[in-house]
RNA sequence: GUCCCGUUCGUCUAGAGGCCUAGGACUCCGCCCUUUCACGGCGGCAACAGGGGUUCGACUCCCCUACGGGACGCCA
């Protein structure tokens, strides 16, 4: 029995160094950029390094935008790497040299088994109960007369067990008998995800590999290779999955998966990592954190072990809290990305900073503010119809006059003193509020709900404003002349 | 089928044997604030999967059951 007891000794001193590996198979997920984001932060927790590596072995599925994707949500996300990215196809040479030093030592063998073969024996054993292959090249040494380029398994221990602490899961054990030879490099060399994936965190010094569960079980069989390689293997995390609502793992049948999507819809990348910092993880009761604060405080002892499902609320919710509370400059970034995409010219209006301030309370999304911003920087078509109709009677022409007369005579433009100026001219019309301030805010707005009209008047300039009231009143007169 | 992991309000979670009349957050519902819409403030509804142990005492420890997830590939 091989024993890797010897490996699990002393608590690795050495700085910290983690690594986020994902497949260039597609875009970057919640669930792989969750990942990415714990492995970040609990390098960045501990002083240590954070490492990107590409995990493109599988030359059939693997796409150059897919990689370009990922590093754009990496890049999205503030989730800066201090190496890479390293790309294993580029490291080809190196599996083969560990590949011959392990079929010298006998810990790989060749297998001429052919794929019908395989296919057969799975079949057959699942029947008995077991999985996987059979061994039937563990002792052969010459190649079968006519046999098909073979693969190269790895010589799994046949008794004893293997056993981790795993940081998040907690002891693991698992029993050799139940570990396959699986197979190290394909028949045409290339090496496969469990034996490369084993030569690269060694070769690069990685000292705790955060992952998905989906790999805890393949945690065994690689915990046996770095064994046989004479290697101390690196600590284990393994965060469990996202799901769905359906309770099934997260998908794009679930809506947005891809964290560029949530960009798109008008996510700010804090929000999002804010969001998912809390999926599956916590500091007591806290829920909203700084970037500062997750690099100060994120810890893998705070970790669940049950899954969690994404809940698109909750991530609304703190992503308004971001929209009021974030850095300016993420914030007004974001914001000016999303006017460029609905081609709003914001040259000529208030700035971005009071743009912000306005609207932030009143959308949850970027995309959100940037659209009901609109209006600060364009003429809006039309009213809207319901408000208009029931807004712009009569009986608003004297009060919304008024109300421009008094503007017209106004000099510092500022909220505070157009608030004052507006009070004044209820008081002297001697009625409520909405009187004037209704068929205003439709003026100013085109529509029946915006900001308070003080900070209205203020974003959108004298000019702006007496012109506003000015079309209101040609259509309230209109209106007088020829009512409907 | 075999193996591994998991199970606290609808959801995210706090809880390391007495602090629990189980706390916080999102959602939802009330009330307050208010020139609309929001923001905000206050309050409310709502959970320890089930069964056995261990213990003076179990949300917390052990076992079983149920349910959920994952892995069993010349995918990662």
């Amino acid at each position: 029995m091989v024993s890797c007891d010897a490996f699990f000794g002393p608590l690795k001193t050495m700085a910290v160094r983690t690594r986020f590996a994902p497949s260039p198979t597609g875009y970057l997920h919640v669930g792989g950029a969750r990942t990415a984001l714990f492995a970040y932060l609990y390098a960045r927790r501990h002083g240590g390094q954070f490492v990107l590596r590409v995990e493109d072995t599988d030359r059939e599925r693997s796409t150059e935008a897919s990689v370009q994707a990922i590093l754009d949500g990496m890049a999205w996300l503030g989730l800066d790497y201090d190496e890479g990215p390293v790309f294993q196809t580029d490291r080809f040479d190196r599996y083969r040299e560990v590949l011959d030093g392990m079929l010298e030592a006998g810990t790989a063998y060749y297998c001429y088994c052919t794929p019908e073969r395989l296919t057969q024996v799975r079949e057959a054993r699942k029947a008995e109960g077991l999985t996987g292959y059979d061994g039937h090249c563990r002792d052969v040494t010459e190649p079968p007369p006519g046999a098909p380029a073979p693969v190269i398994r790895f010589r799994n221990p046949l008794d004893g067990e293997v056993r981790f602490k795993d940081a998040v899961k907690g002891e693991i054990v698992k029993e050799n008998r139940v570990l396959n030879d699986f197979v190290m490099a394909r028949s045409d060399g290339t090496p496969t995800y469990n034996f490369a994936v084993v030569v690269d965190d060694m070769d690069m010094g990685i000292t705790h590999v955060i992952r998905g569960d989906d790999h805890l079980d393949n945690t065994s069989s690689q915990i046996n290779v770095y064994c046989a390689l004479g290697a101390e293997p690196p600590a284990f995390a393994h965060v469990p999955m996202i799901l769905g609502h359906d309770g099934q793992r997260l998908s794009k049948r679930h809506g947005a998966v891809s964290v560029m999507q949530y960009r798109d819809e008008g996510y700010l990348p804090h929000a999002l990592l804010n969001y998912l910092v809390r999926l599956g993880w916590s500091h007591g009761d806290q829920e909203v954190f700084t970037a500062d604060e997750m690099r100060e405080l994120f810890d893998l002892s705070g970790a669940n072990r049950a899954p969690s499902t994404f809940n698109p609320e909750k991530l609304v919710w703190i992503n308004q809290h971001w929209l009021q509370h974030g850095e300016a400059s993420e914030v007004e970034a974001e914001m000016a990305w999303h006017f460029e995409r609905l081609s709003i010219d914001t040259s000529g209006g208030p700035s971005l900073a009071a743009v912000r301030a306005l609207l932030c309370e009143r959308a949850t999304t970027v995309a959100d503010l940037a659209e009901q911003a609109r209006f600060l920087f364009e003429e809006f078509e039309a009213y809207d119809e319901k408000a208009a109709k029931k807004t712009f009677r009569p009986v608003a022409e004297a009060p919304l006059a008024a109300t421009r007369a008094a503007l017209a005579d106004q000099d510092d433009w500022s909220a505070e003193a157009l608030a004052v100026l507006l009070q004044q001219v209820v008081d002297k019309l001697g009625v409520g509020f909405g009187k004037v301030g209704q068929p205003l805010r439709l003026a100013l707005t085109g529509r029946p709900a915006a900001p308070a009209n003080d900070a209205v008047l203020a974003a959108l300039g004298r000019e702006r404003s007496l012109a506003r009231i000015d079309r209101a009143l040609a259509v309230i007169a209109a209106r007088r002349e020829a009512p409907a």
